[in-house]
DNA sequence: CCTGAACCATGAAACTTCTCATTATAGAAG
DNA sequence: CTTCTATAATGAGAAGTTTCATGGTTCAGG
């Protein structure tokens, strides 16, 4: 993964380079002129373009690229902040935009928010488990070739407990992954989804295979209930 | 923030120190009598403790150090996975464990679990846009003296709005930002939102400041509407 | 074996979120 | 100024989530 930042300040750009290269292979411009010819020279996954650039401004860069068909996503760097400016970035075919100063994680996340839009999520993982299997993808699920439906949380806790076959998970654990420690909701939340799921895969008897560990949590136990 | 890792195997220890350094401190121990003693010399945030340990075996230590009515919280670390080894474990009073091998990723995830739970958050910010006040923690919201019904997605659509005060964001940015950009849904909940937070915020008049630009966004605006 | 306390399962109801169809509006083009 | 089209606003209903109250189960201690 490519990124180009377009950048006259070169402090900005230096700063700009190491938190970027988390997630991309770097390079800079520091003009104009000397950007739009990178961009045309090059593949890159994402470009970031200032708009107050020596030689030619960023709005020209911009124009001039999707002239040249060149549809890599754009981030704008703006300083704060005329509406106008935003209108006209957009107009121009600006993906996104990031007012300055900004923090380090918000450019990460509009980083990643670009990539991930521009390159359809591809993995289609799946979770097997005896009979059934879990789409992470289309979060569907199946026993055999029947459709079971596991809607939202159910699908989540199905996932979690797969995830972890075999060995205990609390219920705490499994409340911070689904519903993030920092949410509104209590681990009580963690029994009735537990219930649910079971409930949705009883007609399978797949039920069997959720085991309640009293005081510590809940496991999915290949081996199943021993009853009398 | 201080962390210690009682762990014999040094090359684990390493990697786990070197993970866990984005977080906090962190001082090492390679045997149980070893951690032990600095458990007992010292005040940590959280341990992470090995079960499998020369001299002194994991379930000792945490059961000593509860003795000594230290009660830093623990994080087991156990091979794959006997379930009397948890129940073990927890009864001694250990708050959580990871089963080895583990990603880096889920050890950060669990050691912010604990961290945040031991801590209490307690960062008590608000958010203030003329009269409008927003609890950020309690996630309420007022208007001079009248409190004010943001339920969920409109509360974060107004801590949104109000972090962007008199900048435009687009739909997408709100998208990414509150339903996360490999949500179910699509961007157009954002208009349905938004029209409800005016909804809300109409019986105090402050629907006039959260303003509409076609084909960009919304944009909370100190200006009022001008109207004719 | 019986009892009590803690813990868990579960259904029903309240509430929130999301979808979708309809209506309204802005802005461009004639 | 009027019409047309794309975009946004909104209400109603469907779907999903959470709360809560009740009843069941396990396990320790008599």
């Amino acid at each position: 993964m490519k990124l180009l930042i377009i950048e006259d300040d070169r402090n900005l750009s230096a700063t700009i380079r190491e938190t970027a290269e988390e997630l991309f292979t770097v390079e800079q411009a520091f003009d104009g002129e000397e950007g739009l010819f990178q961009a045309e020279q090059n593949i890159y996954d994402c470009i970031l373009l200032d708009i107050m650039l020596p030689y030619m401004n960023g709005y020209e860069v911009l124009k001039r690229l999707r002239e040249s068909k060149i549809q890599t996503p754009v981030i704008i760097l703006t300083a704060k902040d005329g509406i106008d400016d935003k209108l006209h970035g957009f107009r121009e075919g600006a993906d996104d935009y990031i007012v300055k100063p900004f923090h380090r994680e918000e450019l990460i996340f509009r980083l990643k928010a670009v990539v991930r839009r521009s390159s359809g999520r591809s993995e289609d993982e799946v979770a097997v488990f005896h009979e059934l299997t879990l789409d992470l993808k289309n979060r569907t699920a199946r026993i055999g070739d029947t459709a079971v439906v596991l809607n939202g949380r159910q699908f989540d806790l199905m996932e979690y407990l797969l995830l972890n076959k075999n060995s205990i998970v609390t219920k705490e654990q499994i409340f911070d992954r689904i519903w993030g420690f920092d949410s509104e909701t209590t681990v009580a939340i963690v029994e009735v989804y537990a219930s649910k799921l079971r409930k949705s895969l009883k007609p399978f008897h797949y039920d069997r295979f959720i085991k309640t560990f009293r005081g510590l949590g809940y496991m999915l136990s290949d081996e199943e209930e021993q009853d009398g």
